[in-house]
DNA sequence: CCGCCAGTCATACCTTGGTTTGCTTGGAAG
DNA sequence: CTTCCAAGCAAACCAAGGTATGACTGGCGG
């Protein structure tokens, strides 16, 4: 924090790569360039696309966003493409919009998950609320996710024994316990637990109890 | 546990104390009985009212469940009761159901935490379906709140004292900096912690800090 | 073949956790 | 005024956690 390396120029970058940025997908030219336009106006980068093809051939970047989708849609429609999201491990939270839609249309795709579903024509004020809450819960699952991944890769580090005892100590079994399951002495119990609090980068029980439990809770 | 006294006449009951009920709100009679029947052929019991002023009314039993509603009603309309029980400290699973029905009522439902949202007339499988779900995630619900309920019992048979210390044993700290931290002595730490493990009936730091996590994960 | 590393164990030593016994104090309820 | 209880302290003791140091084994890659 007090001071940095000669490196890494970005004193105040306050540059693009953290940014939110919103991912359109419409066949309608006129509506893609308008929900950009909207977005920009609120200073936010929105990147357009004319079919849900053509935004998987795209190389996405990894950036905090969300995604606005017509339903009705050439090739993959966007209900449809909704639900193969999920199977490509892409998260991100969808707002949709259309102008032609029923009430099961619009419930399916919530109960799918979808952050809002508006019609054409819609207010811009709705359309700007609805990114709003989808980028919401996008930085929520991000910074969710990061939490867990570093828990992740420094368990990753443990040794397999490592691991096994690390497990007992979550559940509070005493030193002699977990040598009897593991059918080793206590002294090495003692080891693999040292090596373990070193690793997980933790000094107590408590500390380590609630580092696991982010890991279980969805991973 | 082993032996119970003679009072509380309840050796095998399988009754209705525990089975679901689902509670129906149409003004139209002829839907309420239909909604009724249906349940009751796949052995669910219902019970109908026909505006939501007569539900809040009735002394309805605590049971797990759902609420049946329709939209357009006389007096408090559907979603609006939505909203209100929420401050009531109802938190039953709604599926609504409707003959009038725009995108933006459904998606404004859905959005407030409704199961599901059908059009009238509706499939009898559909509505079985939501009232599964809704079913389910009131059970999950259910179970979830029993849990944080009995360990707030337990927490409440806590001194001030001991709470505090408990605050400070799940957040890792040694016995010595517990008692620099309350400015008492390190043996008076002991004392009190040793009666927080009794009272919140845990062996170990790990299943402490497990039952009071659930406690302010919502509560 | 050698080095590396996970895994194991023993001895010794120190720190922390946890309990018991006994005693004191101050406030609230009876 | 007495009883009750949360809160506190001390001494003594035992159990458990934690850290060296040193040494042995077995597998795997160079």
């Amino acid at each position: 924090m007090a001071q940095k390396g000669t490196l890494s120029p970005d004193p105040a970058p306050a540059s693009a790569k953290d940014d939110p940025l919103v991912l359109i997908v419409d066949d309608d030219a006129g509506m893609r360039e308008a929900v950009v336009d909207l977005l920009q106006s609120v200073g936010i980068e929105g990147r357009a696309f004319g079919s849900t093809a053509e935004l998987l051939a795209a190389a996405v970047p990894d950036r905090p966003g969300c995604l606005i989708l017509d339903v009705r849609l050439p090739g993959l429609g966007g209900l449809e493409f909704q639900t193969r999201l999920d199977g490509l491990g892409i998260a991100l939270p969808i707002v949709f919009m259309t102008g032609f839609a029923d009430v099961p249309m619009s419930v399916r795709a919530m109960k799918a998950g979808a952050t809002d579903f508006l019609i054409k024509p819609f207010r811009d004020q709705d359309m700007l609320d609805a990114v709003d809450a989808a980028l919401a819960r996008d930085r929520s699952r991000r910074s969710q996710r990061a939490a867990t991944m570093t828990v992740e890769s420094l368990a990753a580090t443990l040794t397999p024994r490592e691991r096994e005892v690390m497990a007992e100590v979550v559940k509070g079994r005493l030193n002699k316990q977990i040598a009897g399951d593991l059918g080793i002495s206590e002294v090495t119990v003692k080891l693999h637990r040292g090596k373990v609090m070193r690793k997980m980068q933790v000094r107590s029980v408590a500390d380590l109890v609630r580092k696991v439990e982010v890991l279980d809770h969805e991973g």
